[in-house]
DNA sequence: AAAGCGGGGTA
DNA sequence: TACCCAGCTTT
């Protein structure tokens, strides 16, 4: 019960220890005949009201594992599509090996978190080349692989070998909370081990990972963030907040900081015909991916200049800034940049990379074999647009 | 323990 | 707008 004292905050709003108190109060401890109920009712809730995914219907621990990726910090209905094509271009392990990281990327693209398809590859590389290219089927060996954190390693493990691993994700956790009333707040690390107790204590060791399914299906259809449909739920005659009509109050969380803004510049370099996309570096932020040179703003600078500047430092080019294509709003979690597009023409110098790992001229009809950052990829129909037209003019021009 | 890391969905 | 989502790694 470590840690249960703690004020904490929930959208603001403090929560006082007479409140804690009271609900806390109507909570009795779990006994096992009450644990075997829970299992029950969820186990049958889940046979009947289950969604059909792609995932479900395999047994492959590849298969399983790669949805696993996909799905943290991800929705389910956001991350069936890749799923499909990922699979159907590196249906097995060994071919995800034997892709590059290009490739890979580009099956991600749009995605987020490209660490995650970084650590997937370079997994699958570790497997392939040092073991027999199987999937580990134990704890110890499957959690050290890059990429794989306590909740790869139970999902794949339960889900593919039956092994009795709890699962702890979002979902869990609120389900969690609400069932017992969690007053430790559920968006703080230290509060991960006080969930996993409580996960492992509910666990089905028989089916492990239906089990586990079942808690994040639950939570992912019934035991929702906002309007919970209570009335649905297998678990109600035993939920600690929904007796107590505190389904509203938890999970608890603190309140997280404001994100700070950036404005950035970029340019697309026109020379001949092509345009100038660079890589960046293969870890931090949008790792891998290509992108249009540039940089953020310094304090007081015009975008214009700040364009010239960043493509001097950065690909050491001189070049003049000949209009503005696009103001794009981007949001990420952690900040929100405003990117201002110009479009230069190259005027002198020789590419010399200080900063990204790698560049290219390209034509814009090869630019859809390159993976780019969403905020890149929204402005890039504008240049197919543009470079289609000035085909058009030129073809006129000829014929006349 | 906290910060860094995407992008889309939702009320 | 702010929160949330089948989290992991680095600092």
């Amino acid at each position: 019960m470590k840690g249960r004292n703690q004020p904490g905050r929930i959208y603001g709003i403090e929560m006082t220890e007479t409140m804690e108190g009271k609900h806390s109060s109507r909570c009795r401890p779990l006994m096992p005949a009450d644990i075997r109920d829970l299992r029950r009712h969820l186990l049958a809730w889940y046979e009947k009201n289950r969604r059909r995914l792609p995932w479900r219907e395999t047994g492959d621990p590849y298969r399983i594992w790669v949805s696993e990726v996909m799905l943290q910090q991800t929705q389910v209905q956001t991350a069936l599509p890749y799923y499909r094509r990922f699979l159907q271009r590196l249906p097995t392990l060994r071919k995800l090996a034997g892709a590059d990281l290009g490739a890979v990327l580009k099956l991600w693209e749009g995605l987020g978190y490209y660490a995650r398809a970084r650590n997937l590859h370079r997994a699958a590389g570790m497997l392939t080349a040092s073991g027999n290219g199987r999937i580990p089927d134990r704890w110890e060996e499957f959690r050290a692989l890059p990429g794989v954190g306590d909740y790869i390693a139970a999902a794949v493990l339960s889900i593919a070998f039956d092994r009795p691993h709890a699962v702890v994700d979002g979902n869990v956790k609120r389900v969690l909370a609400r069932l017992r009333m969690i007053a430790v707040p559920a968006n703080r690390s230290a509060s991960r081990k006080f969930f996993q107790t409580e996960a492992d204590r509910l666990l089905d060791h028989r089916r492990p990972g239906d089990f586990n399914q079942a808690m994040m299906e639950l939570g992912a259809l019934v035991c929702t963030p906002a309007a919970p449909n209570c009335a649905a739920c297998p678990l109600i005659a035993c939920c600690c907040a929904h007796r107590s009509g505190a389904v509203g109050c938890y999970p608890r969380r603190v309140a997280s900081r404001a994100v700070p803004e950036e404005e950035i510049a970029v340019g697309v370099v026109s020379k001949s015909g092509r345009v100038l996309i660079t890589r960046r570096a293969p870890q931090g932020l949008l790792g891998g991916l290509w992108e249009f040179p540039g940089g953020k703003l310094r304090t007081g600078e015009r975008p214009e200049a700040a364009c010239v500047r960043e493509i001097k430092e950065e690909v050491n080019l001189d070049v003049v800034v000949e209009k503005p294509l696009a103001q794009i709003r981007h949001a990420y979690s952690h900040l929100r940049i405003r990117l201002h597009v110009f479009a230069c023409r190259f005027t002198a110098g020789r590419v010399r990379l200080n900063g990204p790992v790698d560049h290219r001229w390209i034509r814009i009809a090869e630019i859809d074999r390159f993976a780019f950052p969403t905020a890149n990829r929204r402005f890039i129909p504008l240049l197919k647009q543009r470079a289609a037209e000035s085909r058009a003019a030129h073809g006129r021009g000829r014929s006349a």
